[in-house]
DNA sequence: GCGACAG
DNA sequence: ATCTTGTCGC
């Protein structure tokens, strides 16, 4: 499979993604990243799910894959979507709202990891990155809250927020089924103290934890 | 052509 | 993302 045909892909689900407010109001939430066991060959994808707005741990979704797809900007999902999708088939529970590590709709083709898990599994997500790929922006305040626009042109992509006070900001942007307002609410309402929302601080620490050798049950 | 470039 | 030791600051 060639790039130009991974692009392509990209393009065309591009259409199938929604920006709007979030329809209901979330009663579970979730986050997901994925690590890799370099040695091992192995990419670890988990989904951790929470109550909302009490976060209490729900259930986790787990799978080790081998890794068959280089990182390649731009082309991350289709390094980290298949552990993702199999992470998300061995939950019970499906969560209202995913906060996903990695873009929205703020990537050069307008669909980033999270708005490609989005499409696929036809649910709410919000790209939660640690640092900025598409758009222009300028940097925000320093308190925790204060956030500045993502721009394609004159078009508001996203948003960069700071979730903690003097500490590096996050690039928020719509996945599917969200727009950039309810994105922002909800990335900040699950930050408790750190600069990550939990859900994706749990499911960072958690997927981490088993590429680095054990198999932590939950 | 050159530089940038989520995880 | 992963590989790695110490170090600065609240």
């Amino acid at each position: 499979m060639d790039l130009a045909s991974l692009r392509e892909i990209q393009e065309n689900l591009r259409g199938k993604v929604l920006i709007r407010p979030l329809d209901v109001e979330p009663k579970v939430v979730a986050g997901c990243d994925s690590s890799y066991s370099r040695k091992r060959g192995l990419i670890i994808a988990v989904f951790v799910l929470f109550t909302y707005p009490g976060l209490e741990l729900l259930e986790v979704g787990k799978a080790l894959r081998k890794v068959e797809f280089p990182y390649i900007p731009t082309y991350l999902s289709f390094r980290e979507l298949p552990a993702l999708l199999e992470a998300y088939r061995d939950l019970r529970r499906k969560p209202d709202l995913i906060l996903v590590d990695g873009q929205g709709i703020a990537h050069p083709r307008g669909l980033g990891l999270a708005s490609h898990l989005g499409v696929l599994l036809d649910r709410p997500t919000v790209g939660v990155a640690k640092s900025p790929l598409f758009g222009e922006f300028k940097m925000p305040g320093l308190r925790r809250g204060e956030h500045t626009s993502i721009l394609d042109g004159d078009r508001v992509i996203g948003a960069v927020l700071r979730t903690r006070t003097g500490v590096k900001p996050l690039f928020v942007s719509p996945g599917h089924r969200v727009d950039v307002e309810d994105s922002i609410r909800y990335v900040l309402e699950l930050t408790r103290g750190y600069r990550l929302p939990e859900p994706i601080r749990s499911a960072d620490r958690l997927s981490r934890e088993i590429a680095k050798g054990g198999d932590i049950d939950v």
